[in-house]
DNA sequence: ATAATAAAAGACAAAAATATCTTTTACTAT
DNA sequence: ATAGTAAAAGATATTTTTGTCTTTTATTAT
């Protein structure tokens, strides 16, 4: 298994995706988007429309209409739209599953866990959306395939 | 998400359990492990199969039949069991699910997601299959709920 | 106003994960 | 050898995730 959900994969990275256009003054429309990162376009469109609703990224429809990222939200940390996708369980959750794994009830790897749960979150936390623009704009970070 | 698949908790779990049972010299009946672990019988069941089949756990059919673990697959990390069920896609694949996701095409997350993804792996490496028996014998530690 | 455009919304489909039940096989104790 | 037991194997069902297509709504440019 993967650490996110295909749905919160192809969130991310056209967040990303859409973080560098809006930067770079432009909407950027549901198909460029979808080949931009690499995703099926009609499902992609449902997660973008979910992050909309959510507040995480802008759309405007019509002509010259596409998603966009405002500055505000574009200094978000990304733990924002993993929770928005995924919740958080990934940071909260126990990594076997029990309901009331917790200090005085742990599960056997409660302990090993939880250092790797904090720093996770802390990462996610300390990583926003619009941080890797100037690097996608020169090329050196990839979002497909 | 959660960091393991409902399999591959059920699995852990499981086994732990089976490892406790045998270190007191007795073995696990299917009905006995998924009443200790609160885990779906015939489901788990399919799982314990698949472990066998791979040589994680033995079984023995028939009266007084059951589940057990060798002394030496005790000693045996539980990153071959999530690898067993889950693969190793948590520990060495791409966070944002890129096939080509590299130090030269890195994805945005490569390099945050390096040290997690060691660590993960490294803490399942260094955990054996036998480590807690004395403690889940004790009651300290729990499987279910 | 109207036509063209692009996202939103709704309905549907396929695949994978999770769960259940039945039949068969192997082993044990009598 | 036979009956009882328990896992293995096979078949089927349900739920969730992932993916696709169509219709509607909002916006823009003419």
């Amino acid at each position: 298994m993967a650490i996110f959900s295909k749905t919160c994969e192809y969130a991310i990275r056209a967040v990303f995706f859409i973080a560098k256009t809006s930067t770079s003054g432009n909407r950027a429309g549901i198909k460029e988007i979808a080949a931009g990162i690499d995703s099926p376009e009609f499902f992609l469109a449902k997660i973008l429309q979910d992050l909309s609703r959510k507040g995480l990224i802008s759309s405007v429809k019509g002509p010259n209409g596409g998603f966009y990222i405002g500055s505000e939200e574009l200094s978000r940390p990304i733990s924002d739209i993993v929770t928005a996708v995924d919740g958080d369980s990934l940071f909260r959750g126990c990594a076997l599953g029990l309901k009331q794994c917790s200090e005085v009830k742990p599960c056997p790897l409660h302990n090993e866990f939880k250092d790797i749960r904090n720093r996770i979150h802390s990462m996610l936390k300390n990583t926003t959306i619009g941080e890797f623009n100037s690097e996608l704009m020169e090329g050196l970070l990839s979002l497909k395939k």
